[in-house]
DNA sequence: TATTGTTATACTCTATAACTATA
DNA sequence: TATAGTTATAGAGTATAACAATA
């Protein structure tokens, strides 16, 4: 086998792997009216506050899309927008308590259905697999 | 630190890895109109020829689902249908020659965008993340 | 009657373009 | 003028319910 062989053979691999852990969030998602964006958008506003634009650039998504987003969000009582005192154009979306609470409940239900899978490595591979996950991570 | 905290740190780079593919994913499927969902169906259908039921099965979604994503991509020549001869109620669905060729360039810009973080493994490295990534791929 | 697939409907996600308000 | 955000619009993805055709 060659090595080019061996990178395509990976490749495939981490896309279906990709794919089944996608199709975990997404069942948990939408067990609880979330879309797989919210999670994200959730995911990121855990411990930060973040203006729209930011919001947008981090999830890749243009701003009038956010707008709908945080709009259901808010609806729902998950998120809520303050105006920037110093630059009244800003505005700044956090998470609310409710908000918090639900992420907190998603975050166990994801850690209860992939921690079987995991479970079955050793302490040594799980680190290993750590480690090697890192070259696919975004750079700080 | 606790074997608990092992799992549940490789878990957060797991989910973030996936959001990673993901975006890599839908960004090539973007720039060809291909949602990921259409991504999917198409890496299902390299090989395949299967009914709409299957498919929807297979990907986790609703029968009437499946008739909307067939629909738009037949409209684009990409995919065909077919009743089967010996129950009519039954259609099958493969892909055109047109979208064996699309699927062909779409998995070239993949290989491409995941090559050069892959290949700042070492063989030894990748073999290893091949290895440990099957627990988490699903069962045959 | 049960199964396969489509259609009608409603809602979310998404981008583009046009707009308002602020700087 | 430029930037931040929203709104209007249009199309894709999604599920539920109702339907037609076949078994």
């Amino acid at each position: 086998m060659t090595a080019e062989d061996s990178v395509d053979e990976l490749i495939d691999a981490l896309v279906r792997c990709t794919f089944q852990v996608t199709g975990v969030l997404t069942r948990i998602g939408a067990d609880n009216d979330m879309s797989l964006t919210q999670l994200r958008v959730f995911g990121i506003l855990r411990d930060r506050r973040l203006r729209v634009t930011d919001l947008a650039a981090y999830l890749g998504l243009d701003k009038s899309t956010m707008s709908g987003l945080i709009d259901r969000a808010e609806r729902r009582g998950l998120l809520a927008r303050a105006k920037n005192p110093s630059d009244g154009r800003v505005v700044e979306v956090f998470m609310t308590p409710l908000g918090h609470s639900l992420t907190q409940r998603l975050d166990g239900e994801v850690r209860a259905a992939l921690t079987p899978d995991l479970a079955r490595l050793h302490p040594t591979q799980r680190t290993q697999l750590l480690t090697l996950l890192q070259p696919l991570l975004p750079a700080e």
